[in-house]
RNA sequence: GGGGAAGUGGCGGAAUUGGCAGACGCGCAAGACUUAGGAUUUUGUGCCGCGAGGCGUACGGGUUCAAGUCCCGUCUUCCCCACCA
């Protein structure tokens, strides 16, 4: 017997099955296909015991379902471009290049150590030219199909960074960048878009998808479906009023459109407002005004830095001195600006009703407008617009409402929309707060958009034969608030693919999160040079199967990736409704602290001395035991002590037999071994399936237990010691491979052992002979009852009520109600 | 303000459908083996109580023979989003 070394047998079976492709997927027809996915990583140096914490059950998984006969395919690759190699660059002056793949081999290294079933012939870097040529070409054909376009908007802008930023990369309270940590101001810059809002109604469709309910309702409010209605309000001359002509042919220098989700309280509006960089906030201004409102525009372009010293969140605007014509009633409506209202939503602009509208309340009565009711609820006290202390919210009826007045609130919305669409000033609409996705990016680390701009022709595409657009090495990190590639002196220099004249290229990178949408697709042929990917590939892996990954991603690149898949089944380059069919995903694991593991709060734990010390076998097994696998959990340092040891004694259990007193064993130890091992296996096998982790590992610590037991009543070298030995190292196989590999050829069996099937439950073997039914005297318990495992209901009730103890309890007078459930427990109420 | 998740021993967590609360592990205590122990091993370990017994799943109610689990209300923590019209 020798002793559990980890660092000799791990590397030794990461070598053998290495050289044995032991792990290659190949398309094979004789099989059904599982494509496992796991949210690749992106190159920031070091793995992370997050990183381990989220790859380990899903290698876990995926082993088991190879067990259970799956051709299973796992592939591994990195998302490397990106903004923290640009940052370090311009830090330290490292090429992003060099560093990027600098991180790579390190993290391949690390990755490599924990002894995962990745296919690595499938490695896909989405910086590699071969990747980011397939990244441009969508980019195209996302332009030819009318689903790019670009738009000068007021975008969000890390003045640290220099850059962009998606709103959905805007964090926080104080609306700070998403990498760096800045806030963001806002900054009117000409971009490119993809029509994410095209597809919107289609994402909220999870038919079919095996994906967590909170993820699903996550999307959803992401997405932001509102049925409300578009009103145009004609822009009033100053000091008129009437303006009944301009009603009937407005264009839309002079109309304000407004979307509300409450058409029916149009008769209550008593203002409007804009958002500060609305088109038409100029045009409106009156010249007393415009240095209020001129004031009031750069304070909302900096909203963060003010908001982080403002104590209270009360709302602030600005009267702009013009008016609006309000549609239904043709009533002069004054026009201010404020913050609270967001150019990138509905249109920038709403109408606002403050007796039912607690916002548009405390607007009112800070700044002295009218309140006025519209709505009456029936059981109170008539509503006085002048005195009531908040708004109302809708139910009753609605008064003062001119055509509309007497209508029940619960028809108004209809009968309104009705009427602003037989008026001409409106129509019904639906709204979604998912935006169109920004895609440019005034970086250097990222795929170039391949655009070319000519005078004559405008925007076109680089053509097909000249992708990949190479990102230039030699630029200067210059945080100018513009791409390096502007700088940079020749780059940009191209012809039109139109007319042949000089042009300039887009300057732009894309969104990495571009790259991300599709890698999955990427994995299927890393280096097919004909297409993104190999159809016959896809034919064979597509979909994914299981996907897993981090919470985080619900909003951003989990609907980038739907979007993606969407957008090109339209144009005919995917197949089906969806990418990926179910999906999984892990907590975080939090520093000891408590708080998110980061290099400046220097509560990170590096694996690498983990692995050092314990093996990767213990920490695979400690990450997937110390917390329920969706929840996370601070990190535990101590605990992992208790998975040493368990693998440990299985190590000497297994390999030692001087320990044994062998050979005379009773039946019933046999038997009851048995029993156990089929029993476990069971649930094993359920909570594989379940991906619950946790219990799976406790689950093979509670058999081993059983096993010790069985051992010391001599059951070593008995046929059910060798199944149970069997059964035990398949069952041990996903979770630590290696010594499950080692201990399954030191007792004699055949290479390899992940190439073994799942076991088999023995139904009978498992099932119990005898029961043992708690007994509880008024719900609480009392005795136990041990009965055959056939036993009736009947038998369980006499046998309860024939107990010492009940006797004694029911002090020979007869019981009020015996309730049996099913064969579980027995109740008596006396 | 909106949405989501959660609250169980000293700690991480178990608990199939409403049916024995605390599996498994850490830690701790006592013992064994040791020159030694941050090794190994045995036993014990929710709380109160000498005991019979009582109390216990954030808090307060409710439904039920029976509630960690279901319902109503409150509090706390974490996450995501946010003047969303």
């Amino acid at each position: 017997m020798s002793d559990y070394i980890p660092s000799q047998i791990e590397p030794k079976w990461q070598a053998k099955w290495e050289a044995d492709g032991l792990y290659n997927a190949d398309i094979d027809a004789s099989k059904p296909k599982h494509y496992a996915l796991t949210m690749l990583p992106y190159p920031s140096g070091d793995l992370h015991i997050g990183h381990w914490y989220a790859f380990t059950p899903s290698d876990a998984h995926a082993r088991f379902m190879r067990m259970n006969g799956y051709n299973v395919m796992l592939p591994i690759g990195f998302d490397a471009f990106g903004l923290p190699a640009e940052n370090a660059a311009i830090k330290d002056g490292i090429h992003p290049m060099k560093r990027t793949y600098e991180n790579i081999g390190q993290m391949r290294r690390q990755l490599r150590s924990m002894g995962a079933m990745w296919d690595w012939r499938r490695e896909a870097i989405s910086s590699n030219p071969e990747y980011y040529k397939w990244t441009q070409w969508f980019f195209i054909q996302l332009f030819k199909h009318g689903l790019a376009y670009r738009k000068m908007s007021p975008v969000d802008f890390c003045p640290h960074c220099n850059t962009t930023l998606a709103r959905e990369q805007v964090w926080g309270d104080d609306r700070h960048c998403e990498r760096c940590g800045t806030p963001v101001i806002k900054k009117n810059l000409s971009q490119w878009f993809f029509k994410t809002t095209a597809y919107a109604e289609e994402l909220l469709n999870f038919e079919g998808m095996d994906w967590p309910e909170r993820i699903k309702v996550l999307q959803t409010n992401w997405i932001g479906r509102s049925e409300g209605a578009e009103v145009k309000f004609p822009l009033a001359d100053q000091g008129s009023i009437n303006h009944a002509a301009e009603t009937q042919s407005p264009d839309s220098q002079s109309v304000i459109t407004v979307f509300t989700t409450r058409p029916d309280t149009l008769w209550g509006v008593t203002f409007m407002v804009l958002s500060p960089e609305h088109p038409l906030v100029d045009k409106v201004t009156t010249r007393e005004q415009q240095a209020d409102v001129e004031a009031y525009k750069v304070q909302a372009a900096r909203q963060s830095d003010i908001d982080r010293e403002a104590a209270d969140k009360e709302k602030t605007g600005v009267f702009t001195g013009g008016y609006a014509i309000n549609p239904v009633n043709d009533e002069k409506t004054p026009i201010w600006i404020a913050d609270y209202v967001l150019m990138t939503y509905g249109t920038g602009a709403i109408m606002a009703v403050p007796a039912h509208d607690q916002r548009d309340f405390e607007f009112a009565r800070k700044y002295g407008i009218e309140v006025r009711v519209v709505i009456q609820p029936d059981d109170t006290a008539p509503l006085d617009g002048a005195t009531m202390p908040a708004s109302v919210p809708a139910s009753g009826k609605m008064v003062n409402s001119g055509p509309l007045t007497g209508t029940s609130a619960a028809e108004a919305f209809q009968v309104a929309v009705k009427f602003i669409t037989d008026k001409g000033v409106g129509r019904g609409s639906i709204n979604y707060k998912l935006r169109d996705w920004l895609i440019s990016r005034q970086r250097y680390w990222g795929a170039p958009i391949p655009m070319i701009y000519c005078e004559k022709d405008g925007w076109n595409p680089v053509p097909d034969t000249e992708l990949p657009v190479l990102l230039p090495e030699d630029v200067a990190w210059k945080p100018t608030g513009e791409s390096p590639l502007k700088l940079h002196p020749t780059w940009k220099q191209a012809k039109c693919p139109v007319c042949g004249e000089p042009a300039e290229r887009e300057t732009d990178t894309m969104d990495t999160f571009m790259c991300s949408s599709w890698y999955h697709l990427r994995y299927l042929s890393p280096h097919y040079d004909k297409a993104p990917f190999d159809p016959k590939q896809y034919d064979y892996w597509m979909p994914v199967d299981t996907y897993t990954g981090g919470i985080e991603h619900a909003n951003m690149h989990l609907i980038y990736t739907r979007f993606f898949h969407k957008a090109l089944r339209d144009m005919g380059i995917t197949k089906g409704p969806e990418p990926m069919i179910q999906l999984r995903n892990q907590g975080m694991v939090l520093g000891e602290d408590n708080e998110k593991m980061s290099k400046s709060r220097g509560n990170v734990v590096a694996p690498d001395e983990l692995v050092e010390r314990y093996g990767a076998d213990a920490v695979r097994a400690f990450l997937m035991f110390f917390a329920r696998w969706e929840l996370g959990a601070p990190w535990n340092p101590s605990g992992i002590d208790g998975t040493v040891r368990w693998l440990r004694r299985v190590w000497t259990l297994f390999t030692d037999s001087t320990q044994v007193g062998s050979g005379n064993c009773s039946d019933d130890t046999k038997k009851m071994l048995r029993r156990r091992v089929h029993q476990m296996l069971k649930r094993i096998t359920r909570d594989f399936k379940q991906f619950e982790f946790n219990t799976i590992v406790s689950g093979l610590m509670e058999l081993f237990n059983e096993m010790t037991r069985a051992n010391e009543s001599g059951a070593y070298g008995t046929p059910e010691w060798n199944e149970a030995v069997d059964i035990y190292l398949r069952m041990l196989a996903p979770v630590s491979p290696h010594i499950a590999e080692e201990l399954w050829e030191q007792t004699g069996r055949k290479y390899s052992i992940h190439d073994q099937p799942w076991p088999t439950v023995d139904e009978e073997a498992a099932r119990e002979e005898e029961i043992i039914i708690p007994v509880q005297i008024n719900g609480k318990l009392r005795d136990r009852v041990v009965l055959p495992a056939d036993a009736s209901q009947e038998d369980i009730k006499s046998a309860a009520l024939a107990s010492e103890i009940v006797q004694k309890y029911l002090e020979g007078k007869p019981p009020r109600k015996v309730i049996v459930a099913q064969m579980r427990l027995v109740n008596i109420v006396i």
